[in-house]
DNA sequence: CTGATTCCCGTTAGCGTTCACGAATACTGG
DNA sequence: CCAGTATTCGTGAACGCTAACGGGAATCAG
């Protein structure tokens, strides 16, 4: 059970494999007659080109690798979800590898990808974690930042702009005394939060102090419900708190509920990511939506033009987030 | 900066292309003198042999081909993790693919799949999907059973002995009266579930009416909460629930909350798939674990060894799944 | 010392495709 | 009717690698 092969097809209509090449490649010298001929044949044989040969010659693998840390995690997986289908629409495959947990692999990863000739690269991988140099000449995308790669494309959420939309929105309820559940700050999205905060805040001219803040541990639903906890005992005036993830929101909730204060009635909570658990918690969480699928969309497309755009397609974007407005937000009571 | 080849590699000591080949596949035929000499250059021009070109003539990629509906789910993405990470102990690279909802462009998919040469196909698709008669001949592994292709294997998590580990532990803690809230019948899992679980109370000749189920609309926290108010009514009283997910049984405890029964004192909740969350909901949620990663693995493994072991590899596997005890289960009181 | 065996290694060909070149035919214009 | 231009197609060669074969040197047996 050989596969069919372009000489197959040629010997079939008695015409050389190169007319048969042309005509899939779509070349404009070969007669219509002959072109409907190959089509037909290719269709009979069911031929399908051997993307390998292909490769081999025009050193493209029409492949994409993509390295990340875990899919199970709802903005990664998203992103991943966009990225292959954007790829795949630009006749791309995706080459899926995952990092162990400290992403020393890395370099082992990447090696293998180009060993395979990927024609790009794409990393999923949290800023925390230090790049090695790549001494590689395909065009890297990655979310947040990438080093002095002549051809690396950076791209991310806007975080700051998030952020800034979200106290924005606390403040023109009329919220002045705000809690801060920071996730842990050597990670870039907490400190980039932090600073979109910083700079709501500031047009208002809202006092900003480190009782305003509690930094979380990770990014739990257990550390978000401590952080709360404490939050609630260094800044007790309090009527909203933003969290920078849905999941410590939820911890908060578990706070404020056993402290006996009503969401929202009592205390607003404003969350991040918009997990789809959002909508049954209760109340309904107000979040800051990442527009993972088009992060990857972007990503995908910002690769794949540099790979044929050569040197120096350098670039970096940010994408806006967008804030879900739902009901764990309203105005503070002005008895408190 | 073209790449390093095997010629390369051969011209810089004086020696065949073929003797590197040899030296790169470890043959034996290769004097050690010059074995040594050869991985010395190989190492200092930094050569990587070209997949590519290897694949062509061995007709092997050395590349599986995944195709899935969404990794945004804790299970589907633990066994991506498992598989891709057991794949590439094994030399092999993961090709992934998102279908589309309906799962319609399934055949497409594996077409291009086959036109990249992958060497055998994954398939993570609910069973749901009526599969297209696969016209391939590289080996398919399916999680949740698949059709009559010669080279197909089929392997899951045992839902039917999970259930009945679950339903078994209620009854031993003496539970008698068991509510289940079971996921959409057409599910494969769902109707797994049901049969394990009737299985475990035939044993003890517990009488099982239709009053004891509630089949939810999907498999949402929502649909939980709404499944878990029903049965309340039709089963008022039950000592026990068995969620068919976990999501759902964060629903059934919202309900249960809401009636005023207390978790575990009046009433025993059982999940399943032992989502991260169990351990952080209140009390922690005992739950039935599906080894995805290990599933994963046994995917990989399984379908990587009929590669080679070409025609007929049939096989078909269970993994077990694993009861984790929490504290949403103690035996009922008496007083019920 | 001769023939057989073993150990190394090079040569040739081919995997399926595309590129660069050029040749044959048909179509122009004068 | 002929040179000149399109149009259409075929012929090597090459991409980087491995399979198959064969050949020379060294080793061994008799």
């Amino acid at each position: 059970m050989r596969q069919v092969t372009l000489h197959d097809v040629a010997n079939a209509i008695g015409v050389s494999a190169q007319t048969v090449s042309r005509v899939i490649n779509q070349r404009p010298d070969v007669a219509d007659a002959t072109r409907v001929r190959v089509w037909e044949t290719i269709r009979q044989l069911g031929y399908k080109p051997n993307i390998m040969a292909r490769g081999l010659v025009s050193r493209r693998s029409h492949v994409l690798g993509v390295i990340t840390l875990t899919l199970n995690d709802y903005f990664r997986s998203e992103v991943m979800t966009g990225l292959e289908k954007d790829a795949r629409a630009r006749g791309y495959a995706c080459h899926l590898s995952f990092a162990k947990e400290d992403a020393d692999d890395l370099p082992e990863l990447v090696d293998s990808m180009l060993a395979r000739q990927v024609d790009a690269i794409a990393l999923l991988m949290p800023k925390r974690f230090v790049y090695p140099e790549f001494h590689v000449d395909v065009p890297v995308v990655s979310i947040a930042h990438l080093l002095d790669h002549p051809r690396a494309i950076n791209v991310d959420v806007d975080n700051i702009d998030g952020a800034y939309q979200a106290i924005r929105y606390l403040l023109d309820q009329g919220h002045r005394t705000i809690g801060h559940i920071t996730g842990p700050m050597d990670w870039a999205p907490a400190a980039d939060r932090v600073e979109g905060a910083r700079r709501a805040l500031a047009e208002e001219q809202v006092p900003l102090t480190l009782r305003n803040y509690v930094e979380s541990k990770d990014w739990t639903l257990q550390s978000g419900y401590e952080a709360a906890c404490q939050l609630l005992e260094q800044l007790p005036d309090l009527t909203a708190i933003f969290c920078h993830n849905d999941w410590m929101a939820l911890g908060a909730y578990r706070a404020l509920r056993e402290m006996g204060r009503r969401i929202p009635t009592d205390v607003s909570v404003l969350g991040y990511d918009d997990l789809p658990i959002c909508q049954f918690m209760e109340p309904p969480l107000s979040s800051v939506r990442q527009p993972g699928e088009g992060l990857g969309q972007l990503m995908a497309q910002l690769v794949i033009t540099a790979i044929d755009h050569a040197e120096a397609y350098r670039q970096d974007m940010l994408v806006p987030a967008e804030l879900m407005v739902r009901d764990s937000v309203i105005a503070p009571s002005l008895t408190v």
